[in-house]
DNA sequence: ATCGTTGCAAATGTTTTGCATGTCA
DNA sequence: TGACATGCAAAACATTTGCAACGAT
């Protein structure tokens, strides 16, 4: 296997590439404040006019969350629901059980705690999860 | 449609009976400190010879946890697992990465925190999902 | 004898994968 | 052109459901 050194890439690292599909699913999600999946987003995709695969859709979502680009939630349904991240830093969410909508927010006192119950526990390399849920003024109101 | 008492029996409530599944189930469930799947919790049944079919393991533990006998908690890998609850009280998880070891947790900041944040926002109906997940002492040292 | 329970088979629903074809660079 | 992307069809899973047979009370 004698090596050679290719045109203009690196070996190994897989170029992207910009295609309809990724751009039309790029612009569903930019306008789309709250966690949908992977069905819907297909769906609004559809409403569009842009036919995209819903297998083309997963893998998306899939590449994008595993890249970090999306945030990934898997509800109780066994549907996992995809949004753009918003903030850098590391934040939680608290969800309308109703309506689907999302706030961000964040939670130096949940940080400190995880991190002090995982260190009395002898635990290492932490990580957490918290979602809070509940009905948003709106859905209480009309609910 | 005339009504007439019944012998031993309020109308409309389903009795329970016992069956050598359930009792086999809940020995399994009862020798289990942690977070196990359908699948896993029917291999360790035929693992002791008792033929429960797995159809009737997913029925038990949907029932069981629905009535809140036990805890249910959705992986990543979209299986859900199931855990005889411990503590009546509300709680959280602290679960080991590697060796799925549980410790059940309590965290008055953070319900406090959940409560807050939620109120903030104008929500109402507070839930609160949190998970801190971590490598626990021994899986760090040998890992 | 009743009526909840079981368990097979089949359906459901989400997500992944094989692979031939299309397409961006 | 050539590597990546697409998308159909089908597989792979976890879970649920229809329903006839079973068995606890």
């Amino acid at each position: 296997m004698t090596e050679r050194p290719r045109s203009s890439a690196s070996p190994g690292i897989p170029q992207e590439r910009s295609t309809r599909q990724k751009r039309a699913l790029a612009a569903v999600l930019d306008t789309s404040p709250v966690f949908r999946s992977a069905q819907e987003l297909h769906a609004e995709l559809q409403a569009r006019g842009e036919n995209v695969a819903l297998t083309t859709v997963y893998n998306q979502l899939r590449a994008l969350a595993e890249v970090g680009e999306l945030d990934s939630l898997r509800g109780d349904d066994g549907e996992t629901r995809y949004r753009r991240c918003r903030t850098e830093s590391h934040h939680h969410h608290l969800v309308c059980r109703v309506c689907g909508r999302t706030v961000e927010v964040d939670g130096p006192e949940v940080e400190s705690w995880a991190e002090t119950v995982a260190a009395r526990h002898g635990f290492a390399d932490v990580a957490h999860t918290v979602e809070v849920l509940g009905t948003c003024a709106d859905c209480a109101r009309y609910g």
